[in-house]
DNA sequence: CAAATAATGAACCAACCGGTACATTCCTCA
DNA sequence: TGAGGAATGTACCGGTTGGTTCATTATTTG
């Protein structure tokens, strides 16, 4: 059943929901059509499945980071550095989230177990951020969920981008550079937006 | 058959290219699937011809803005705010963009007349950006490809992964805040970025 | 006008695909 | 050992869907 889970998130983190095939599912595993059925009831109870379990395990990983340990503007680094690479190496969970927006979230919604899930992401960019406007590195003012956003919008889009961007760049980028924005600069970009001294803002 | 592409548009964007309906779209346009094949050939081909339009078309709209009138600083936040209004209404592109990155990027290496469209973008992006560097108001040493990556992640996730976000945050944002990173967020990090007075970065 | 070509309509098809019926085997436990 | 449920294999089905066949009607053009 974890196998069946395996190959079908990889199936449909490949080909979307409408584009993943049971039989091609089937035939990837070691067990049949009828067993996905026997366990899962349907193709969208499959790709549920498939969607709670990928959410469930990047929590997990998530979790610890022990940000309290650092000075603040080190503890964001970190936290950003972090989500870069992982974003970076978990295309599957990336397209399965993309997938899922093409849905308009139709089945994310339906999972009860998903939604508070990334409120600790919340508390951990809450608690450094905090921090640093106390010790005066940060300013003030700033909404933690902004700063989540910000840093997902630039490590998801550096993934699920990928494509369409390095196509349409692809002969500026004839170097090795990746087509995809550098990690030191997301890092840039976020302690910028949290940073104290700035020239004024408009 | 302008009307064939319009409806097709919409219907892809919608449902993706696999869960996308030929029976559906001609049903929806006055003609019928026949005519379909007959201009288009294939779902494939209807499918890169709405790609390739929507392209063409956001890249007509994206030309002018005299952006060379304004000073470095202003230019650079009314081109962010155009980009992130241009995205926000124009959410089928989004969707279309999304989906072919599902694809892989597939249909969008078959467009020769795609590849060249975005020079433009980067080319206006370069000319603010240099012109700000000569007035000593934007840092030196930026590549105008990375802010253009910069400003295009913000605007794009904050239309592309709406759904799946704002689900899950969507118990903080009871209030009117639309769940996503709001417009003047975005001017702000972007205008940080490229600003000269800046703490120590690392 | 005639010939050729573009445009169109209606019914049809074959493959695909999600899902199921039915029978069978395996495992657990008293 | 035997009863009952869990697990599984095989073969099949019926609706969907991309795509087509054949015939017909406009429309252009020499």
């Amino acid at each position: 059943m974890a196998e069946i889970l395996q190959v079908a998130t990889h199936e449909f983190a490949d080909k979307g929901l409408s584009g993943g095939r049971i039989d091609a599912i089937a035939a990837a595993t070691r067990t049949s059509k009828r067993m996905i059925y026997y366990y899962f009831g349907s193709k969208d109870g499959l790709y549920l499945a498939v969607l709670e379990e990928a959410y469930r395990r990047m929590r997990a990983i998530e979790s610890d980071l022990n940000l309290d340990d650092l000075p603040p503007a080190q503890a964001l680094q970190k936290l950003v550095e972090f989500t870069y690479d992982h974003h970076r190496d978990n295309e599957d969970f990336i397209r399965l989230v993309m997938n899922e927006n093409i849905q308009r979230g139709d089945y994310l919604r339906q999972s009860q177990s998903i939604q508070a899930l990334n409120t600790n992401a919340i508390a951990s960019v809450k608690a450094v951020y905090d921090r640093g406007v106390a010790q005066g590195v940060f300013r003030a003012g700033l909404d933690p969920v902004d700063i989540h956003s910000a840093i997902s919008a630039f490590t998801f889009f550096n993934v699920s981008n990928r494509h369409t961007f390095g196509l349409i760049f692809q002969d500026r980028a004839s170097h090795a550079k990746a087509n995809t924005l550098q990690r030191v600069h997301v890092v840039d970009l976020i302690l910028r937006f949290v940073s104290c001294s700035i020239s004024a803002e408009q």
